[in-house]
DNA sequence: CTGTTAGCGCTTTCAC
DNA sequence: GTGAAAGCGCTAACAG
């Protein structure tokens, strides 16, 4: 076969099966307005010629690309590899194809990123974590892609559309199951907090839980690192061997979380019955350490199927009724606080 | 401003600066055929209207679309998640974007992918997971694009390039850690033989363990399910339960291992002191679980970044060396088996 | 139902 | 150093 070499063009395919290119054109993406016998003979010489359509041309031509950009802090976090999936899944049943780029939230890597997206003409664009700057709304703005934001949401700009849960009000929540367990003193253990989309919100509603409740705020039982199980060992290990150290724990994700079980555990101290641990996010991993983790279950998974799906709905002009959605999140108590009753929600 | 209603292509930025499109070219492609004057006039109109190059167009003029396609099983999974990660990170390095799709390891799903991204022009594919069959060899040699697999390798034909380890020889060695141990009994938790990348090899190895050693080969002592932790929880608990069970467990990744190590303490079982557990690719988990995991370090994201690089390579016609690579992988011996030493490797 | 004809926005010889 | 012109392979009116 000499498929190898000449690559084979629709014009090709058109003088063989003796139409025009229009038609082949018009077979090839599935226009009814074709003969059944035209048709026919157009497929089979296309089989027979091994023609493969080019979509280069053909996105340069429709101004289409079916592709769409992601850009998202870090692929090997368990939370945005969910996230990611479920982009790709809701991508993939519109016959889309997502072009993943990590971050590392790094605010100039995020805008040369989205730059190169948007020269590759991508359809959409889904952003991830990070906070939304002057820089990105310019940028944003300045094109007719259509940008949703998933996890996070821009809280200067009305109307960008976005998908997420209120991180404020789980942590909120979650704090408060260990404050009813009757914990006074209960530490926080996060990433940084210069960070407005988990770190800041996150430690928002754990200081507010705090203040609502009339207890204590400490500013020595906020231990920061980054959003890894070492954060959680050594942070906690520090707050447990204070005088007067905490005796719960609310970490910003699992993997500290995690990390503050064993460090408790590490210390002779037993989990929950002298430390209580709660974690944020519902990873596996949660399910995967003893005492098993009570953590805030997030919709990972839909809110990047949302997301995206919400996206196609802009790329293919569809009416939206609610471009903000927030999801819901759910209290997922296990073994790692002594609560097994989730109290009413707020 | 206009931006964003006209778009502004090479053409106008041509005329504006009163210059051939041929030159705007040149100084958007760093092309030094270019006066320092007249680039700098070029390069201030390009600011100036917003210009923003169509890397679609380009893409169809020069038969680069500087993408390149990543067929992986699923994201999800820590193992695969972090070779992305070493994927995507040499191909930002050399200006590549990666196209990610998720096969789910269903052979229709890959062809369809392969197919889609082929169509898409990408100038190269890495391929993960999978067994390779011959209609997968048939679309791969039906097309110039460089296609190179990762972790895993085609046994059928001889020049495939492929980025592996040894999973074999590694089974074999982890499953002799438990054999110097002293142990008769070894139980094997692992996904579906008939995956040909990991389920088939590493049992082999570790069948070959035994059967080198003199030791007793039980099809009793094999449990299949999938790669997840659930599968190593009840897999290890059936094995425990019988009656001339075996006392220690070659798990096929780390998540198994890590259901065995909590199957053992379910059921009062101490690890290592009467359980002994090895698992297989030392993902993050493997350090965020007590006892801490010995297991087989697999360079996951070395394996990645080297498969972009070798893809690379043929993209841009470098002279290439060597096509097919076994990266080293190291017996990582922590708490959950007793032995601390790693043997002389083979 | 089908064909003709312009482009889409850029790269790339080939001249000068 | 720079410009002119010919495509790259396809879609999208428009005409018939």
């Amino acid at each position: 076969m000499d498929r190898k070499k000449e690559t084979v063009t629709i014009y090709d395919v058109a003088r063989e099966a003796g139409v025009s290119m229009a038609t082949v054109s018009r077979v090839v993406n599935g226009n009814p307005n074709v003969k059944p016998l035209t048709r026919k003979k157009v497929l089979e010489t296309i089989r027979r010629m091994g023609y493969r359509p080019n979509a280069v041309a053909r996105g340069l031509a429709s101004k289409k690309t079916t592709t769409v950009g992601v850009v998202i802090p870090d692929i090997s976090y368990a939370f945005f590899a969910e996230l990611t999936r479920g982009i790709e899944d809701i991508a993939n049943m519109y016959h889309y194809n997502i072009i993943l780029c990590n971050s590392d939230l790094k605010k100039n890597k995020e805008l040369q990123l989205i730059e190169a997206l948007f020269e590759k003409q991508v359809d959409g664009l889904l952003f991830l974590g990070g906070e939304v700057t002057e820089e990105h709304r310019e940028i944003f703005s300045g094109s007719d892609i259509p940008v949703v934001l998933a996890a996070t949401q821009d809280e200067k700009v009305k109307n960008r559309p976005f998908v997420t849960i209120d991180h404020v009000q789980a942590a909120k929540e979650a704090t408060g199951i260990l404050i009813r367990e009757g914990h006074q003193r209960i530490g926080f253990v996060g990433g940084p907090l210069t960070d407005p989309i988990i770190g800041y919100p996150r430690y928002l509603g754990y200081k507010e839980a705090l203040s609502e409740s009339g207890l204590p705020f400490e500013e020595k039982w906020i231990q920061l690192g980054n959003y890894r199980y070492d954060t959680g060992l050594k942070a906690t290990k520090e707050l447990l061997m204070m005088e007067e150290g905490p005796t719960a724990i609310f970490a910003v994700n699992d993997e500290i979380a995690v990390g503050a079980i064993h460090a408790a555990q590490d210390l002779g101290k037993r989990v929950p019955e002298e430390i209580s641990v709660i974690g944020f996010d519902n990873i596996p991993l949660a399910t995967q350490v003893r005492p098993l983790l009570s953590t805030v279950a997030v919709p990972m998974y839909d809110i990047g199927a949302v997301a995206m799906r919400l996206l196609t709905k802009y790329m293919n002009g569809e009416p939206i009724e609610n471009n903000q959605v927030v999801l819901e999140y759910r209290l997922e108590l296990r073994d790692s606080t002594q609560l097994k009753e989730t109290p009413d929600s707020v």
